[in-house]
DNA sequence: CCTCCGAAACTAAAGGCGTTAGTTTGTTGG
DNA sequence: CCAACAAACTAACGCCTTTAGTTTCGGAGG
């Protein structure tokens, strides 16, 4: 006991096992006293990097949002910036889909998240949307990807044989291959993006 | 102590105070402790009606989808009905913001809740839809609702002026209104539902 | 070289969580 | 009237997050 030769614990490396952690055993077994266990050592010890749990929990968004395109965002025309930057967002959610629920509701601080609304609301801003709409638009999309993120991560529907009979459901969830969420996605993307593209044209 | 003379508990009266306590103290407040201690129990009394935790979780989701307008999707025509029901998804979910954290993820079992989806795929067949889309189209406008109900329920993002700044989003997010998760939920849906209409116009 | 300070691990503990097992007591059908 | 059952209870287990205080190591100043 006492202080190792070495130090073993570091606020990215607790962050990092963090984000392994959630993508091999689920974002409930995210708990500090599994991942110190992971990392070789006593719960206690991570309180020596990391402010609590919550702060591993912005930690992994700020990995993940790394794994975005947010230069896509400079892109141009912005219909196909915006769709480049949201299958990326899928994409990250796609790599570590547990995430999503972890997430999916806590107050955002991490700064390259905020970066990335940044250069959206720049895009929108110089495509010509108005200002009133801009934060609407982009709220739009992302919601629709979170939704789409947390998709794919959710576990089947359960159709319980003993209550009324779904009989259409089934047969439509029967041929459900993996990648629904993913053909979900896209295809909603793309009837987005189009309405979006019409209201804007008959803004003009 | 012992059996009372009445009965305290029943299982929809325990779902019943558990939707009050989240309403009230949000999604992590609903604990099996603090439930009871609401009611007037011990803990362990809940577990005379209830499987668990979870049970009770899948009980408030039956009590927030009673809430939503399934019969909308008996309507005509499918852009029209889905607009309503998915109005009425969120309106619920606006009533209850703290559900939608809660509901996002888990594992749907609920009668209602696939009664409803049976409903949507029913509306869709009919519309013209090829079989082979009718779930992704479903699908992406949930996605897009249940994305939506969560920005409902978000906190403020944090902007950290210490970290680099962000003029146009500072700017983009002052007026920002409550009822601003609303306005970019109307202003998503009629794009999505516009884009859909197309597609489905190109295919027939 | 030694001492002292801060860093980084530790142990111990408080207080909350979900759940199970077994117990007590009130109600009711035979 | 009493047996069976229902619905509360207490006690306990093994988790959880976090705080407080302790031990040990490395390095900087004398």
């Amino acid at each position: 006991m006492g202080r190792p030769r070495r130090p073993i614990l570091s606020r990215d490396g607790i962050v990092a096992e963090a984000l392994a952690l959630v993508d091999e055993e689920g974002s409930e077994a995210l708990t500090v006293t599994r991942l110190a266990r992971r990392l070789g050592v006593q719960a206690a010890s991570l309180y020596n990097h990391v402010a609590g749990r919550e702060e591993i929990v912005e930690g992994i968004r700020d990995l993940v949002v790394a794994e975005m395109d947010v230069s896509a965002l400079d892109g141009q025309p912005w219909q196909e910036a915006l769709a480049v930057w949201a299958k990326s967002y899928l994409a990250a959610f796609a790599r570590h889909p547990n995430t999503a629920k972890l997430l999916s509701t806590t107050t955002i601080r991490s700064a390259r998240t905020l970066e990335m609304y940044e250069k959206a609301v720049t895009l929108l801003e110089r495509a010509g949307w108005p200002s009133d709409q801009v934060v609407a638009v982009f709220t739009a999309i992302e919601s629709f990807a979170i939704g789409s993120a947390l998709d794919l991560a959710a576990p089947n529907v359960m159709i319980d044989p003993s209550e009324q009979p779904v009989p259409l459901l089934s047969v439509a969830l029967k041929d459900a291959h993996p990648g629904r969420a993913m053909v979900a996605f896209e295809l909603g993307l793309e009837a987005i993006i189009h309405g979006l593209d019409e209201r804007l044209r008959r803004l003009c």
